[in-house]
DNA sequence: CCTACCGATCGGTAGG
DNA sequence: CCTACCGATCGGTAGG
């Protein structure tokens, strides 16, 4: 299925409605009136309920998965054994991929539960492989000195806790900027993680 | 209404449910059927749905609320001007309140969106009541040197995804007790606000 | 706690 | 994109 400009319309407002009432809580009706049109007249541009959910995850988890190689690449250029470095890129991009669409990380982050079986797998593995990404950094840096030493597996959830609870509280006309939010991001994860001043 | 105790196993059963499922996407049938009772049999025992949801949510803010008394209560026998032994404290709290309940503080957490408009703000002013507890112990530790210069209201929503992140994913029989866990939420925290060893 | 039932709303289809 | 409509399921009530 092609992505249409109306297409997209569709996700956007479906975005700003599942963020704020939840996938269950948000009927098509409800969709549809956003874009001043009848509930059944959605289904000349979707499948079902369920594909418009899908289009959002996907397209949220496709940008994660692109900040986290973006950050890849900025930090290699630095040098390639400086984990605090490679850190700092990533928490940085992982708040851009949060800011860039909030309602649609939101989205990501807490109704993928609604999504059927098949693609709740999908969608879990992806999120897994990011993590995964993520805590191996983290073990690396612990294991060279770069980081105190604590459970990797454990340091990861608490990082992704804190950078993902922004979803929950960024405003595009908020008092701070995508860039200062993320400053602050990467000077608490990397203060977490170090036992010092370098 | 008083707390009977299947009223109390309505609650639980529907804690795992919402947790689960979401309580939009949970109806009154599923949670009748793992209490093994038809669907209308439910209403002998609870007025409504959002009565159930409410039941649970209130407790479980009630538990938090009841934590970071305790944590002051704690740190103010070691010395009412440490501001790390007050974080630590409130630390450790939040994260037994968490573990004490982990069904019910994921759907306080994540279901509150489901509330009727009243109770949907009765809970949020509780939770900005002890947001701005933690963000005040923050701002002060700060003032006092205690704490790295930072923008307090950021670090606390960071401090508590970090600490919230637990909800999803502790379980009961998993590898690490509540107490090992909250060893080393304190230490991510503490080390987050502070700038080196002390 | 059960059976029997209610009106409302749900996601989705047919046919234009 | 609309009107008209469908079967299924929803939360909840009546009466026992």
């Amino acid at each position: 299925m092609v992505e249409t400009p109306r297409r997209r319309e569709i996700e956007d407002v479906a975005s700003d409605l599942f963020r704020e009432h939840g996938y269950a809580a948000t009927s098509v009706r409800d969709i549809a009136r956003a874009l001043d049109i009848q509930g059944a007249s959605l289904y000349a541009h979707v499948a079902s309920k369920e594909d418009v959910l899908w289009a959002i995850v996907d397209r949220a988890a496709t940008r994660f998965e692109a900040a986290a190689a973006a950050a890849d690449a900025r930090a290699a250029a630095d040098g390639p054994g400086d984990h605090v470095a490679r850190l700092d890129a990533l928490v940085r991009t992982h708040v851009a991929a949060i800011a860039e669409d909030v309602d649609a990380a939101g989205v990501f982050l807490g109704e993928w539960r609604s999504l059927g079986p098949d693609r709740r797998a999908v969608i879990l593995e992806r999120r897994d492989a990011y993590e995964r990404r993520l805590r191996d950094l983290i073990a690396d840096g612990m294991a060279t000195g770069a980081f105190r030493m604590t459970d990797p597996a454990v340091a990861t959830t608490f990082v992704l806790g804190a950078l993902n609870a922004i979803a929950g509280w960024y405003h595009q006309d908020g008092r701070l900027s995508p860039d200062r939010i993320a400053d602050h991001a990467a000077g608490f994860v990397v203060s977490a993680l170090t036992d010092g001043p370098t």
